[in-house]
DNA sequence: ACCCAGGTGGCCC
DNA sequence: GGGCCACATGGG
């Protein structure tokens, strides 16, 4: 088959990946500080930055919120965009004590309302917004992200590659059952796919367990 | 010396 | 609605 349904690709990858259980993170908090840190820089980076905040015994709303920003933006300085990121990051915590009291509050609001609210947070765009949703308060939102638009690109070319997100995010709603643990995990395994395999200009597709869909180069490899 | 990374927001038309 | 740009470290 040369489209595979979405619940085929998950049971592909979830073959060759396993079951990943995914966001690496110890508490909702520390989701929330990843999401926003993760954005255009690799993972590795953000670890050292979520390091020097957990160093520093400052992972937390209410010191990130009333930190001095010139001492956060040393902090997260490994995770790129510091300046802005600490910035956003301190802004997010600050409103969220001052209109929610808590993260845990903020996280109880119903998906929409949760989603519409942290929109309106400055550095807190779509993928940012629904990571949190899925990962901190474990509601069921499907995340894309740039793996995710690469590989349905790869697989089935009808697909942009710039499709606009909310439109990948209902190709994807509209063809899984709504549960959290399998927006969960699926993303899980888009990211796994992107780092191992589907990356950026010259694929290493070797074990992949797309490659039989790939349409990477308009030839199948 | 390039290119790339789990985006976002501002500005312009 | 779309196109362009700044933002920045660290790894290949």
């Amino acid at each position: 088959m040369d489209r595979p349904a979405p619940i085929l690709i998950y049971r592909r990858l979830r073959r060759h990946f396993g079951f990943r259980d995914w966001w690496p993170g110890d508490s909702d908090f520390e989701v929330l500080v990843g999401a926003v840190l993760t954005q255009q820089t690799t993972w590795k980076n953000v670890e050292k930055a979520i390091a020097n905040l957990k160093e520093a015994d400052s992972l937390s709303m209410e010191k990130i919120a009333s930190m001095d920003i010139r001492k956060l933006e040393r902090l997260i300085r490994p995770s790129g965009y510091y300046r802005q990121k600490a910035k956003r990051l301190k802004g997010i915590c600050a409103r969220i004590k001052k209109e929610h009291g808590s993260l845990g509050n903020l996280l109880k609001l119903e998906k929409n309302g949760l989603r519409k609210e942290l929109l309106s947070y400055n550095g807190i765009g779509m993928e940012t917004a629904d990571s949190i949703i899925l990962y901190a308060a474990e509601k069921p939102v499907f995340v894309i992200d740039a793996y995710t638009k690469r590989a349905m690109h790869r697989i089935d070319p009808s697909i942009s590659a710039d499709i606009e997100y909310e439109q990948l995010r209902g190709y994807f709603e509209e063809r899984l059952e709504m549960k959290t643990e399998l927006y969960n995990d699926f993303h899980a395994q888009f990211v796994e796919l992107g780092k191992r395999y589907c990356t950026a200009a010259r694929p290493s597709c070797g074990e992949c367990p797309l490659r039989d869909v790939c349409h990477f180069g308009a030839e199948r490899i």
